[in-house]
DNA sequence: CTGTTAGCGCTTTCAA
DNA sequence: TTGAAAGCGCTAACAG
């Protein structure tokens, strides 16, 4: 009989944390482990009785189940990773923002990874976060390494591909389409009566949606029969800095520019603040318009002429999504476009 | 002997994703899981062979480890929750991109918390968190809800306290003194002249580390026999909107006002546009400096005065000190002093 | 509605 | 340097 315990005595073999378990609380409570399981997890399944039982329980050890447990047996933590390219830039934090408040309020965590604009980088990423058996997983772009788009298809949970509106997306898609943005712009600088208008981006090897914008950009002046557009692509990230550069120099090589089309707000928040500094009128010497609707740019002067887009909203919509597919109904649109708005104000 | 196996057949018992789990591996390659283990988390300890073979098999089958096994088993996941306030403020988003990237470099993971500025919410934050047997956890200030500060305390694994200097702290800190940093910019606009002198915040009641710079402003103005300085106090968040705001009520209430420093460079740059935007001369009509060093500063018009702090290599140091404890070093420092420069440019 | 049993996939401990 | 055994704490499956 002494052997009929073969823990060894007096201490644990595994090193475990001397927290408390789910077995503490069920002893306390009378009952069996599954059932303080079921009591958290799925109440209705447990009579009132045991399941005040149980609660009382939980309080008065303090509690805090194990998610690492939970999660290898039930193969699902509550855990979603969400991957953007850049947590420098301030349209994938508003994102964040509002993905991270959206799902902390239905119990789920924000796992944060950043690809630097990578795919590469963004497969092995999406590989080892796949690691912590997500419940769910919400990344940038539709563009991805084979690799991921195939085990991510194949895996059966919840995917959110955001930013970017089209076909085909691996799962569930909640974007703009960046390409009518852009024309969007364009076409309003030619309503303006603007005709001698260049488009400015930095970066845009890398940031193919703003590759997409200029397209449109490019699609409406051609149609116009308008040629000249200028493209200046340094491969440095967007900042105000960097706005004030590539105005300067369009200025210099383009002395006849009457507009410019900035790839977003920061650069065109850089470039009308030197032209403030410098006493070039806007829009009577150069129009400006972008993309984006930083609230910056409601406080300039000129008030900036965006194409505002969503950036918070599209962060809710995208954790709703994968939330309504978490709890197991099925979203009447996979495919939300969350949509733009062109918002004229003083700059053009 | 039919009964040697009791495995169900023809199906998992448990509806495992019949993902290349560790033993698999270790067929392929010829020997126990212990040692595809030992190969790929410590492979110094395995001979060079094996650890070869143990690399062709996990390359043949695409094996990607199980980290919430992992973590059940070693009680360690390689999870760092960063719980900041408030995602809405650029700050403590450049704070955590210098975590983000600096733990991702060694590779851990963010898990992304907010509080809004609520201790309570902090306290159940941190609880359920730790459900994920995090490796290490940093987290905003030095105040927090008793069973906070003993549950992180007793919990033996490193934890960063960042933004704000001081003692206690739980187990590391990195920051800044905010009271020093408040007097810095109240002595300047001293030294350059100005007697009447306004701070002006929002949202102060939540984010005591603003008050705490005034705090300093104030003794500074004290000890010049200065008293007179507002204080204006709602409880919006900080934004461009509300410096402007501030800056207008100010202006009415105290036409005699000669400078203002403001909480934040937000609310500094709201105002400043607005100056702009009324041609109120800064700094002659009335001048401004405030706190962060956010780029933007520098492309006002005047430049804005302001008292910087590294809040991207804030966020690395604290990363950096987390990891040498996790590689079982003690940093030399527990303590570490981030520094703020007192950066004076044409707004003051 | 409640309990028993058997793992989830990995790593710790202990032994060779 | 390698392996066998024993769980980490929880929940799915299968009775009762």
């Amino acid at each position: 009989m002494a052997n009929e315990k073969p823990l060894p005595q007096g201490r644990r073999r595994h090193q475990g944390v001397n927290r408390v378990t789910i077995s503490d609380v069920a002893k306390e409570a009378g009952v069996a482990p599954i059932t303080v399981s079921r009591a958290l997890n799925t109440p209705d399944r447990v009579s009132a009785k045991l399941r005040k039982r149980v609660d009382q329980a939980v309080a008065s050890l303090g509690y805090v189940p194990n998610l690492i447990a939970g999660g290898l047996a039930s193969a699902g933590t509550r855990v979603i990773p969400v991957v953007v390219p850049s947590l420098s830039i301030l349209t994938f934090i508003e994102v964040v923002h509002g993905i991270q408040q959206t799902l902390e309020g239905a119990g789920y965590q924000v796992l944060l990874g950043s690809t630097d604009f990578d795919l590469d980088r963004e497969a092995s990423l999406i590989d080892s976060v796949m690691g912590y058996s997500p419940s769910g997983v919400i990344l940038t772009g539709l563009r991805h390494h084979d690799r991921t788009v195939h085990r991510l298809q194949t895996w059966g949970r919840p995917v959110v591909e955001i930013m970017e509106l089209g076909t085909p997306c691996i799962d569930m898609n909640v974007g703009i389409d960046n390409i009518q943005a852009g024309a969007c712009m364009a076409q309003h600088l030619l309503d303006r009566g603007y005709r001698r208008i260049a488009f400015l981006g930095v970066g845009m090897t890398r940031d193919y949606r703003a590759q997409q914008r200029f397209e449109g950009h490019r699609q409406v002046l051609a149609a116009a029969g308008i040629e000249s557009n200028l493209l200046f692509a340094s491969e440095e990230p967007s900042s105000y800095e960097a706005g004030r550069r590539v105005f300067l120099e369009a200025l210099a090589a383009r002395p006849d520019l009457e507009a410019i089309h900035f790839a977003n707000d920061n650069l065109a928040a850089g470039a009308l603040l030197e032209a403030n500094r410098r006493g070039i009128r806007v829009p009577e010497d150069i129009a400006m318009g972008s993309y984006l609707g930083l609230s910056l740019g409601e406080h300039l002067t000129p008030r900036l002429t965006t194409v505002s887009v969503p950036r918070f909203e599209m962060g809710v919509e995208a954790a709703k999504l994968l939330l309504e597919r978490l709890q197991g109904r099925t979203p009447s649109q996979p495919r939300v476009d969350i949509g733009y708005r062109l918002t004229v104000r003083e700059s053009t």
